[in-house]
DNA sequence: GCTTGACCTCAAGTTGACTTGAATTCGCAG
DNA sequence: CTGCGAATTCAAGTCAACTTGAGGTCAAGC
């Protein structure tokens, strides 16, 4: 069967409880009804957990992945907000992936200072070029 | 000239005086010295504000930022360590473009219940497989 | 030579995201 | 029924990452 009580939620996704009902009181994800006192969720619960946790992992804060989700399981944003949001994302993973390159090239690299190697230089001008733009959507 | 005061280390990064004396604190960043009580910063601080960011967006905390970074420039972890940091990043990465996908897909898709759509259900089945692996850097 | 504005220190306050604890209350196993 | 483990509420506590404020210093321009 379909329904879920909290402990099964929070073993199922990995989120406790305290925070289970954290995020109901923020918004984000409510029972489908009670028993008693006990919230019963339904399974699409879960699903939703794992948007939450991309979202948070991507920087969003808990109310912007609300209004993202939608009480409802759609978005309260319209699609050129969540178009926007996507393109912020897409720079962001550029900017994780040059991190990614970074890390990978100062764990290589056996020059003994990074500022002479033509290649970290080469990716700190990139980074220096995303960094402009760094914090955009929080600010709106 | 390459000595820039607090002020304008904070107008040209973006990073405000009081949260740059924070890093300080935290063993981030170091001024190249101080006239009088002020401090003096290379513009090498640039670099390495940007890096943080960079860091930051990725999720890591100013102390993992920190040893990444090293005090003196160069990392305080070993190839291995960095080289997981870096898989731990390509994974995160994976789960933003997911999740850039997904805000793509429903700011498009006209079916009303995304749970019906085939490509959203294949997104979802995508992010179910990363969920998995959550969060294993942080608890290390 | 004195004012002014940018800087300083240090302690305390704030915010977001949770967690913890105390005091109940269910609901199912025996 | 009875007991007990899993849930419940609500207030308070915690932690990281900053910010703010009070009170002081300093050097550069008038």
């Amino acid at each position: 069967m379909k329904i879920l009580d909290i402990g099964e939620v929070a073993a199922q996704s990995g989120v406790p409880p305290s925070t289970l009902r954290y995020y109901e009181e923020q918004g984000l994800i409510a029972p489908i009804g009670r028993k008693g006192l006990r919230r019963q969720y339904g399974p699409q619960t879960l699903l939703r957990l794992t948007l939450i946790s991309m979202g948070k992992a991507a920087g969003f804060s808990l109310p912007e992945i609300a209004q993202m989700l939608g009480a409802d399981g759609h978005p309260d944003l319209p699609r050129d907000e969540l178009h926007a949001r996507a393109d912020d994302l897409g720079r962001q993973i550029r900017r994780l992936q040059l991190l990614q390159d970074t890390l990978r090239h100062v764990a290589d690299c056996p020059a003994s200072s990074h500022l002479d190697c033509p290649s970290f230089q080469k990716l700190m001008r990139q980074a220096e070029r995303t960094a402009a733009r760094v914090g955009k959507r929080a600010s709106r």
